[in-house]
DNA sequence: ATAAGTTGTGGAAAAAACTTCACAACTTAT
DNA sequence: ATAAGTTGTGAAGTTTTTTCCACAACTTAT
């Protein structure tokens, strides 16, 4: 079930509001200023809030990076009806997902609502995504210089690789070349020449940005 | 010397802002679609990039993305005339840094110009990390998840973090960190709450970008 | 003041990663 | 056909990484 908290000091519209998410099968709460709101996301966690810039108090705008130190994961909708390029921009760079401005419809409100919380569950997905094969296969320096020269010069035959690669032991290049074939990187043709697989060519890119990023 | 491209179709704007820009002392280069935009952008390295979002071919709104996939690094500065909040929100969202709406005076595309090469600059800092730490750092997945934490969290307490990750031994966290600490990811206050360095703030960029990747 | 919780250190033991070596099947050049 | 070179396996041994445990100094709550 997922929860949204609704951050507005006007209480008509916060109880409206709830009232809407919890017609639309979700869980709301409300709170009717930012220091409260910060109270209860250390209680509980919410999948979404939904924040109005303007409040007496800690302001909508200042509550942002706040609430986003506070949990994280939690996706921002801001609600405005002073609205302007420059506000929104700010709130966006501050750390909010989506910008809503007052008076919007229902529905827009509930797209917004259902796009994040649909975004959220994707990128929760992604971080449990097995990234462990990956770094086993990019850990080790000699696996990472095979897939570098791999991803150069295609396909390479066994020796080739061991000279370019300036190793006096060819069964240790062959364990190595185990470890990225069973990672997935690598691949062998029939007629036993090496080459990168696309999860290996995508690992080469992958170290490129490191190396550029780093 | 920092670089910038200007992309615009119209060809007297383009003309003027690449003057304006040498005068404030930098180096701009035009493009007239975003086609060549792309292609300047896979032969030469720019800071930062002005993009007109109103453009025949490949719209400007498409052309952020597809900047962002080339040059990860480079700061995306969006103009239009035809503004809009939803307009200006989407851009953000799609990886642009900030946006400007036309017409603007030269004061306040300086001040965005100069105000996002400062901050792109900030983050270059210390250059040359080689791969063999970054990939110490990175190969064990309980440090990915500190890393991760780090990152989403800011300063975090030492017992904070242990039950965050559900590990039931605290020395065991204590271990990871300390690799972390040499690897030189992270950093403790004088106050015992640790947080990411730069470096590990890039690390922990890299991881997203790789999970995001493969 | 005492207990409970926080933040650590160091070392033994286990697990994983890596290297080295002995050997063998197979292909290609001479 | 025979030597030289290629491509590979498996096991033993080494090194590195990781876990687990005993303990202790320090801070904070009651």
């Amino acid at each position: 079930m997922e929860t949204i908290l609704v951050i507005d000091d006007d209480h008509d519209l916060r109880t409206t509001l709830i009232e809407v998410l919890e017609d639309g099968g979700l869980t709301a709460q409300g709170a009717e200023n930012a220091d409260l709101a910060l109270t209860l996301l250390e209680q509980e966690t919410f999948h979404l809030v939904l924040l109005d810039m303007v409040m007496p108090g800690t302001d909508g705008m200042s509550a942002i990076p706040l609430i986003r130190k506070k949990a994280p994961k939690t996706r921002i909708i801001v609600m405005t009806a002073f609205s302007s390029i420059q506000n929104a921009v700010q709130a966006l760079q501050r750390g909010a997902d989506d910008y809503l401005v007052k008076p919007f419809k229902i529905d827009a409100l509930m797209l917004s609502v259902r796009k994040n919380l649909q975004e959220a569950r994707f990128q929760e997905c992604d971080e449990s995504v097995d990234m462990d094969g990956v770094f086993q296969g990019l850990a080790n320096i000699l696996r990472r210089q095979i897939l570098i020269l791999l991803h150069h010069q295609g396909k390479t035959r066994f020796m080739d690789l061991v000279r370019a690669l300036e190793i006096k032991d060819h069964t240790k290049v062959n364990f190595h070349l185990k470890v990225l074939r069973e990672t997935g990187f690598i691949d062998q043709d029939i007629r036993k020449l090496y080459s990168l697989t696309t999860n290996g060519r995508r690992a080469a890119e992958c170290l490129s940005f490191i190396s550029k990023n780093m």
